[in-house]
DNA sequence: ACGGCGCTCTCCATCGTTGTAATGTGCGGC
DNA sequence: GCCGCACATTACAACGATGGAGAGCGCCGT
């Protein structure tokens, strides 16, 4: 089944060449009024803005697309929109690249690496004038591979040091403060909860360096029972590993948990079994997702600069887009973080 | 600053052209065995494909796009990403256009009335070859704004009768069945939370009709009392609405939520306040987002169908965009909704 | 042996826009 | 009165792909 142009259904689209005929001047003007061009007599760009207005023409950005090389469009490469953090994510990014007059294709990978490098590949990167990349299943091994020809700024903690710019948050100074923010309110047997067996680089790898920091710092000892391995950071996850560390008999006071999610799921396990939070258990999540504010108890956790990272983003892509960083080092950018208290982690007085 | 081309940055990219000339054929014949045209010889076919590979060939899709008048991208309009039902039916949709080789261009208009008619104006969306119009802000009086060029098919709660197709949930019988599910257990004094004053249509007009009937046809009387309003329908809405209930002193032993969001905020003032759910209050919200299931407790809901939504709509679409449905009147899809029963509202044996 | 047919493939025009170069105007200066 | 220059506009050729028409050629039937 083909599908009707608007040709064959005898409808004709409004081109630059109907507005030129209209206005009784070249199509040439036309583009170059709306393209701001400056040397036009004011009543030619007048009279061409109005009959632009009269017959509601509307430039083909295909056409523009093919012969300018630039579509105005990037693509957003995420593993989910159901995780929430993606979501924000995208919609930082979203507002960033409206700020500038772009509009955001959203790919999702599922974080499998197949799909990831399929994307990467597919034609309908060639669609877009650059790619923001966060990417899941890839890994430092697979850097050279997202040396592709359209520009792209990498998201997340896989690789380092790639062939491309890249932005993410201080994750080891993070996770460092969060834990170090339990230590200073009396806490000793905290869960490093999260950790992902062997992964040094990774959001797990690095969370897991700073909070081993922290205790280090702190000329304190971290019993490696208190490392809790937690899939795949999905909610259920985190309920799940919580449940076996209780059924374990391990004791603990505090957990770091290395995101908002896993962090929810494991309150829900503690306090269907009677635990309080904070009184018996205080808890400090990562990412600082919109839940946080409404849970019960609401949720301490590091606010990761999702806006400024997209922003960043948004704004390197750009600059290598428009060329003008042509010659430039990838560049690898750190935006800072917050710790932010609330009563999940707070000292209450009875 | 101007952007560097490709082109003059030296790089020629890989076009028909190259492939053409690599493969010892004409333009055309690559076009050919790219679009699957029959007649073409197996060995041919297999040395075109061949340095198509080689050579890494990707047709480009603006160009593709100006001859053909389709680019293979729909657009998706929502409020808010944020809002985790659009988020999740985001997923649904894409999931449901990536079956049929279709990307997805998301656009958040911020449930702006403005907003949501300038993007339905706006040149991006000549870029795509349909839209899905998930529309808040703008009403029944404006259906006619929706008759553009380009086929649209809308979503959500606002119009109905447009001059489009339409897909939604039932949201009267909905409304009905969770209303009746709490009276079944015996609940009497049940809050209609999330009405907006004097909205016939719309989410919450349709939802608060269906929870009227439940009570008509169970010849009870329903307090007008108990009918609550909640602004925006995000989880702080919720939760404000819930603590002026309380403080009004108004009884009641059961909450009949417009949203999962609006549910899930009340539930914790009302936990706050030291009530137990369900044996005091028991709560069912809508739309069935991935949060009831984890929870404290996990909350009863109605799920919408959302994947059965998603795929109609682009389904619908498809249809149109190919035009086979040229003649049909615009359709309206009611899709299935089930009562989803949680600890929310089940009745513990004590 | 020749006309005709069906398969394969090519030629040409075209989609709507923009970059480049060239042309056409009006004005001031000498 | 003519030249030069800045401004204003236009002609033309691309960008890379596809639709349509038609050309070559092998094979069949007569």
């Amino acid at each position: 089944m083909r599908a009707s142009t608007d040709r064959e259904r005898g409808i004709v689209a409004t081109t630059m060449r109907t507005v030129a005929l209209a206005a009784g001047v070249s199509i040439k003007t036309v583009s170059n009024v709306i393209n701001d061009y400056p040397h036009i007599r004011e009543d030619t760009r007048q009279r061409v803005l109005e009959v632009i207005e009269t017959l509601g023409y509307q430039p083909n950005l295909s056409a523009r697309g093919l012969r300018s090389g630039r579509t105005g469009a990037i693509s957003l490469v995420i593993p989910d929109l159901r995780n929430v953090y993606f979501a924000e994510l995208a919609d930082s990014v979203m507002t960033a690249a409206a700020k500038r007059g772009l509009v955001v294709m959203i790919e999702q990978s599922g974080g499998d690496r197949e799909r990831e490098l399929e994307i990467l590949r597919g034609p309908r990167m060639r669609m877009v004038d650059g790619i923001l990349y966060s990417v899941l299943a890839l890994g430092q091994e697979d850097a050279e591979l997202v040396d592709v020809p359209t520009p792209v700024v990498l998201l997340g903690e896989r690789i380092f040091g790639g062939p491309t710019d890249h932005v993410t948050m201080k994750n080891v100074e993070a996770a460092r403060a969060a834990t170090e923010h339990m230590i200073a309110t009396g806490r000793r047997r905290i869960l490093a909860f999260g950790a992902h067996e062997n992964e040094v680089i990774g959001s797990a790898g690095l969370r897991l360096r700073g909070f081993r920091q922290a205790f280090d710092a702190a000329g304190l000892h971290h019993d490696d029972a208190l490392v809790v391995d937690v899939g795949n950071w999905h909610r259920g996850d985190g309920a799940e590993a919580m449940r076996a560390v209780l059924a374990s008999g391990v004791a603990f006071d505090a957990v770091v948990a290395f995101n908002d999610a896993i962090a929810l799921g494991a309150m829900r396990v503690m306090q269907e079994a009677g635990l309080r939070i904070p009184d018996d258990v205080a808890v400090i999540g990562f990412d600082n997702i919109e839940e946080t504010r409404y849970s019960l108890p609401t949720l301490s956790t590091i606010d990761p600069g999702r806006e400024e990272i997209a922003e960043t983003a948004v704004r390197l892509l750009m600059e290598r887009i428009n060329g003008s960083e042509e010659r430039i080092a990838p560049r690898e950018i750190e935006v800072d973080f917050r710790v932010i208290q609330r009563e999940s982690s707070t000292v209450t007085v009875l």
